[in-house]
DNA sequence: GTCTACCGTGGAAGCGGTTCCATCAACCAT
DNA sequence: ATGGTTGATGGAACCGCTTCCACGGTAGAC
């Protein structure tokens, strides 16, 4: 493979002339670029973006870590990021995080210097050792759909989201509604069942423990709770994937959406929108895009920790509707 | 940044010893290795990974090129490639491809010497002319889910999965069975559409062509299918993606499926299982592990062209049932 | 006691670029 | 004619690592 000092020997230039050529960096003569422009094509000489990178200090690319893509709320805030991060010249190196040992290693790689010049983080929160790590490596990322305290992150007031969910149901005449969420290990999902929670209290319902599920196996839950002798009219799903979950079991059992059963779902992913679910809208592409916007503000040296709360939104699609009962 | 030269003048050794430890590459005596621990404990050294590149001329990442992530057949193969690939310690360079533009940029990109040591193309295939500049350019690429002549592929016989899928309905006893696919725009959906027909006409039904719906337009197609006089009993989708569409406008109609419509779809996705889509499964994971090793026989130096013809299945969910009619 | 072998080690060269500095010619003003 | 700019250019130094080669010292063989 050609190098650079081929091409200099080539053109019969030096190697400084061929490299303000092939940046632009200063004056060259018309003939001496031509010179230079034919070695190169001669040659099929392509730089080394290695060497490049190298002696100009950066990596040009940057870690974007995610959970493991099957939740379309992922992979549609994957895809703001990537979107945004394909106008910068920056590489996006995907780090999928299937389990617990495996957000240890991102997290650790993340710190890890020079291999990128940042990242972002989606869906996922470092213990405070692993945020302190960060800290003192210096390195530069952002999150996005966690608020994750002194880093610059974009979230949603996900108990509020919740409550615009459970209070449009009520608002339709649901009187018997019920949850069904992600297991209560994670952050995320103990605010959506709180929100939920609030909701019901507020409107003051006879709560039934056993319309709220938030465990891992809830596929056969939700077959329990439609089974049941009184079967809510109404369910309150704690993401988009868990919302087609129901509305899955709801087919199995003949019932009709949403003139049986109403559903409801919390993302506003694209998913959402194919099939005309009803759903919570939180910005998932915005949100990406906006990470990867304030991650080139950190790397441009910005000091700031900007912190964005995301709007959300119903957006009525075709599976809520009034109380038939 | 503390450097290997620091390291070094800090443990009172060579730059060479130092790089010795690091690397466990040849013997080192215990105290000197254990002098030089402490120094780079104490500096709080990271090697550069930039310079250790560069040195060993490799990049110690690869590209993932993929179509857009909105699809679950996408989403679900590229799961198989990050999960292969983390093993292995190379990063996934992510490309998504959105549009004609795109594809092209990017067939342009993974040609570039040096940035990566290979790609993984999913689901996408290069022109002619790009296939020859990827030859010329020396890249190693492996492609998953298209057939590329003179390139490791891995793919399926779409045209026998759509048989395999329209026979099972006409096992059930339906008849009149309509097609729901991709535009024809895509070589790959002009495949699954001529399998479909080639088994309609074996059965020697009656072929309606207003059954048969493939244009980028088809969720209000799938709709006027469904509310005609006549609507069919059963429906095989082109992808698992276009099969939640028509589950989508059934539920819209009130229609029960399976009672009332049994519809099929193609690709075996997460979503697919997640819901219990009766599909074609195309042994989506599998096929990316596959890539991932393959590529990584190209980059050992094989000079091989393997080519893998992924096995279909036919994935019973509860979404096919007997014809009611 | 000398010779060879081998182990551990230091350090220079090289990977392929960028950039700074020195050089030189041409041009302008005095 | 002379000094001062200015613009184009060559090339050394450097980015931070790996690796090869040379060297000194110890130990085993004779």
């Amino acid at each position: 493979m050609a190098t650079i000092l081929d091409v200099a020997a080539r053109a019969g230039v030096g190697v400084g002339t061929v490299s303000r050529v092939l940046n632009e960096s200063s004056a060259v003569s018309a003939t001496t670029r031509q010179l230079v422009l034919t070695a190169i094509e001669e040659l099929g000489y392509q730089p080394s973006s290695l060497a490049r990178n190298l002696s100009l200090g950066r990596s040009s690319s940057v870690f974007v870590v995610a959970p493991i893509l099957t939740s379309p709320a992922v992979t549609t805030r994957l895809r703001g990021v990537l979107e945004a991060l394909s106008l910068t010249g920056l590489d996006p190196i995907l780090l999928e995080v299937a389990n617990e040992e495996q957000s240890r290693d991102r997290f650790r790689r993340i710190a890890e210097r020079g291999r990128a010049e940042g990242a972002v983080v989606i869906d996922l929160r470092p213990s405070p050792a692993e945020s302190a790590v960060l800290l003192r490596a210096g390195t530069r990322c952002v999150f996005v759909g966690q608020d994750v305290e002194g880093w610059p992150s974009a979230w949603a007031d996900e108990a509020h989201g919740t409550r615009i969910a459970t209070e449009h149901l009520i608002g339709l005449g649901h009187r018997r509604i019920a949850y069904v969420g992600e297991p209560q290990s994670i952050a995320a999902s103990r605010r959506r069942l709180r929100g939920f929670n609030s909701a019901v209290t507020a409107a003051d319902f006879e709560t039934d423990g056993a319309l709220v599920i938030s465990r891992a196996d809830s596929e056969a839950a939700v077959g329990g709770i439609l089974d049941a002798g009184r079967p809510p009219s109404a369910v309150v799903a704690g993401s988009d994937w868990r919302a087609i979950t129901v509305l899955a079991e709801a087919r199995r059992r003949g019932m009709r959406v949403p003139d049986d059963l109403s559903v409801i779902g919390f993302d506003g992913s694209d998913l959402a929108r194919h099939i005309g679910l009803t759903t919570i809208g939180q910005q998932l592409a915005e949100s990406g895009r906006w990470a990867v916007e304030s991650l080139l503000a950190l790397i441009a040296g910005s000091e700031a920790v900007p912190r964005h709360r995301l709007r959300l939104d119903l957006i009525e699609g075709e599976t809520t509707g009034p109380c038939g009962t």
